[in-house]
RNA sequence: GGCGGUGUAGCUCAGUCGGUUAGAGCAUGCGGCUCAUAUCCGCAGUGUCCGGGGUUCAAGUCCCUGCACCGCCA
């Protein structure tokens, strides 16, 4: 059996602080990790940060500041995130460091002498606003999207990788390898997408448009693009071509994205590991979004939680847990502040930490704080619970290599609740009211402690300090990442005499019911601050000001929807002449229900496109929190009625 | 427009190869216990399995079709 393991998270593009989504890819990856040194692997686990490219330059210009300032500056903060979560990465490349350039160029000479390079002009319509070409289907009525001006047709040389000729390869790899990429469903993406003929992918962008990047080695003008650069990162990483650490962990590569970048590490990567003859990874794992609601019970506005800060408000073992336990790898899941605190309360303060203290409680009451020895006599009901252990157990290693991270935190949760129910069975209170029933007890108790040593080692890689805090507690104090399944979770392992500790709770409760009327509290302080503010000083305009608007009376005389649009609805609208507007309220109102009603529109707002639909005026509606009304008036009035 | 996914209890979701009375957790109600963080244990429900049609002795499951939402591609 191969016992080594080599798992990486994307290289993180530092255009963005760090969010939920870079927290769970990486959060999954270090449970990953910390997993494989649990079952004894030798293990290599890597992050980073992404830094090159346009969009770096840019953000730094916003930012007032030099392409090399900004990206240190951002790249610390994902470096100073991680340890607050635990994240137990062996290494944090970034695709600036010299070591990691030196490789890429390395990458691109050895495709380039392979013939897999070419260089190639070719016609395309660029916009100089953007300083990037447009392809004819994302120009909007043959003008930039961006600075509504029409693109120039422009030439520009550049070199190419040639992707298209391992696509018959990759899709034989993958054929013959079903777990390549997983879970299936991306997999059948991919497969579909190789159904069409792969183009070559451009590599490089000449130095006057953009030279924030790694050189070509056999061009100077130019410098490498994109995921070239960065996808290399895999292997740089690891000293690759002659690195120990390369020929170690390489064999056993694993990858952890979104489902966003599953094409470049799905297609073009496998392909340039094949051109630069080095041999594919073992798997790519890819897993879903994190949809961020509110909840039911605060629809308030503008309050956006921001996950990350949840960490340290309920612990970062609860907020590690919650992410692994709430997602089904591969599939979307919803973040609520809500359902963390649920599963807060009921799977870590009632089930497991209130079994961890009666334990610990009972022990202290009845055995002066020590472990006791396996009292005699056994019952069935001690070995029910001991095989039910051991079936958690087997369920745990069977499902976490497959990803399944909430099964396997099922499997555990189905343990303690038996341990649970063990303990309302046995009556230990009952068992020390009579002497003669010590030997039982002693069974009873040592069981319970059993159980919740194993709990600890097999929740160590979701909860480090939780698991880390049991152990220390039950006497038997162990570094989380220096647990072994086979030694620490051993039945019988902890050491009868030792003392444990009862301490506080593992978890404390929060109180929902407070928390929730404390929301409530806060949003209506919010809103009534909010619309003091609107009065305030600040914004007033003249009336001079008010005069430039001119706003009318108007009634509507057709509705309907704009194909492909969520929320746009196009209107013909009688305000005196007849206007076409594009009004942004199909999720609050039906079509039908909008002919014959009275509206205001802003008459002389400058005309604009939108999904190509153009719009010569604004409808006027009031917002009641995620609600919309319209703006209308008190009685039919003449379309085109002066509004003042 | 093409391809794919999803739709199951109040909420979040399981449901294998078509096979008994459709399940779990949370929430709700009732009962029990007192070691424990007002926790735990037991019991109890509640379903148009999105709609319609078909195949079959038998359909949540397979086929066709419609609707809704989502994704990928164009």
């Amino acid at each position: 059996m191969d016992t080594r393991f080599y798992i990486t998270t994307p290289i993180y593009y530092v255009n963005a602080e760090p969010h939920i989504g870079h927290a769970y890819t990486t959060i999954v990856a270090d449970v990953m990790n910390r997993f494989h040194r649990l079952m004894g692997y030798e293990t290599y686990f890597l992050t980073g940060t992404d830094e090159h490219g346009d969009k770096i330059v840019q953000a730094a210009e916003a930012a007032g500041t030099d392409p090399q300032t900004y990206v240190d500056r951002i790249s610390r903060m994902f470096r100073h995130t991680w340890p607050k979560l635990n994240i137990s990465n062996d290494h944090f490349i970034r695709t600036t460091d010299p070591a990691h350039m030196k490789v890429v160029q390395y990458i691109l000479q050895k495709v380039y002498d392979a013939g897999d390079i070419y260089f190639d002009t070719y016609k395309g319509l660029y916009c100089i606003g953007c300083e990037r070409f447009y392809t004819e289907k994302e120009l909007v009525d043959g003008k930039c999207p961006d600075h509504d001006k029409p693109p120039v047709e422009r030439e520009e040389a550049n070199y190419f990788f040639r992707m298209s000729k391992y696509q018959d390869w990759l899709i034989e790899h993958i054929e013959k390898h079903p777990d390549f990429i997983r879970p299936e469903r991306y997999r059948n993406e991919v497969l579909a997408f190789l159904r069409e003929p792969l183009e070559d992918l451009c590599i490089s962008r000449p130095k006057e448009r953009l030279s924030w990047g790694v050189p070509l080695p056999f061009d100077d003008r130019y410098v490498t693009y994109v995921w070239f650069d960065a996808l290399i990162n895999y292997v740089s990483a690891l000293g690759y071509p002659d690195g120990e650490l390369f020929s170690t962990f390489w064999p056993v590569a694993q990858h952890v994205i979104a489902k966003d970048i599953l094409k470049p590490h799905g297609i073009y990567w496998p392909t340039m590991l094949k051109a630069a003859g080095i041999e594919p990874y073992r798997h790519l794992n890819v897993h879903g979004y994190w949809k961020i609601n509110e909840g039911k019970m605060s629809k308030s506005r503008g309050t956006v939680v921001r996950p990350l800060d949840l960490a340290p408000v309920y612990g970062v073992d609860a907020f590690r847990y919650f992410l692994m336990r709430e997602m089904v790898f591969g599939l979307d899941a919803n973040f609520s502040e809500e359902a963390l605190i649920q599963r807060l309360n009921s799977d870590l303060a009632n089930d497991l930490g209130n079994l961890f203290s009666r334990t610990l409680a009972m022990t202290a009451k009845y055995f002066q704080g020590t472990v006791p020895p396996f009292g005699n006599p056994v019952l069935p009901e001690d070995q029910a619970l001991e095989r039910q252990v051991q079936d958690a157990v087997s369920a745990y290693r069977e499902e976490i290599p497959k990803w399944a991270f909430h099964k396997a935190l099922m499997a555990v949760w189905e343990m303690i609740n038996a341990a649970n129910k063990y303990i309302d069975q046995t009556g230990p209170w009952e068992l020390a009211k009579d002497p003669d029933k010590k030997g039982r007890l002693q069974r009873v108790l040592r069981t319970l402690l059993e159980v919740n040593k194993t709990t600890a080692v097999l929740v160590a890689p979701f909860m480090p300090q939780t698991a880390e805090k049991m152990l220390e507690r039950l006497g038997v104090p162990v570094k989380a990442l220096d647990l072994r399944l086979e030694r620490d979770a051993r039945w019988g392992s902890l050491v009868e005499g030792e003392r444990v500790q009862k301490g506080a709770a593992l978890f404390p409760r929060v109180d929902i019911k407070k928390w929730q009327q404390e929301k409530n509290a806060e949003e209506r302080k919010r809103n009534v601050e909010k619309s003091d503010e609107s009065q305030k000083t600040s914004d007033l305009i003249t009336f001079q000001e008010f005069q430039r608007l001119d706003l009318r009376a108007g009634v509507v005389l057709e509705a309907e929807r704009i194909p492909k649009s969520k929320k746009l609805l196009k209107l013909k609208v009688d305000i005196g002449e007849e206007r076409q507007v594009v009004a942004g309220i199909a999720e609050h109102y039906a079509p039908e229900d909008l002919v014959g009603k009275q509206v205001v529109v802003v008459a002389n707002l400058k005309p604009a496109k939108l999904m190509g639909v153009e719009s010569q005026g604004m409808i006027l509606a009031a917002h009641d929190g995620d609600v919309l009304k319209l703006v209308t008036t008190d009685a039919p009035v003449i379309p085109g009625g002066k509004v003042s």
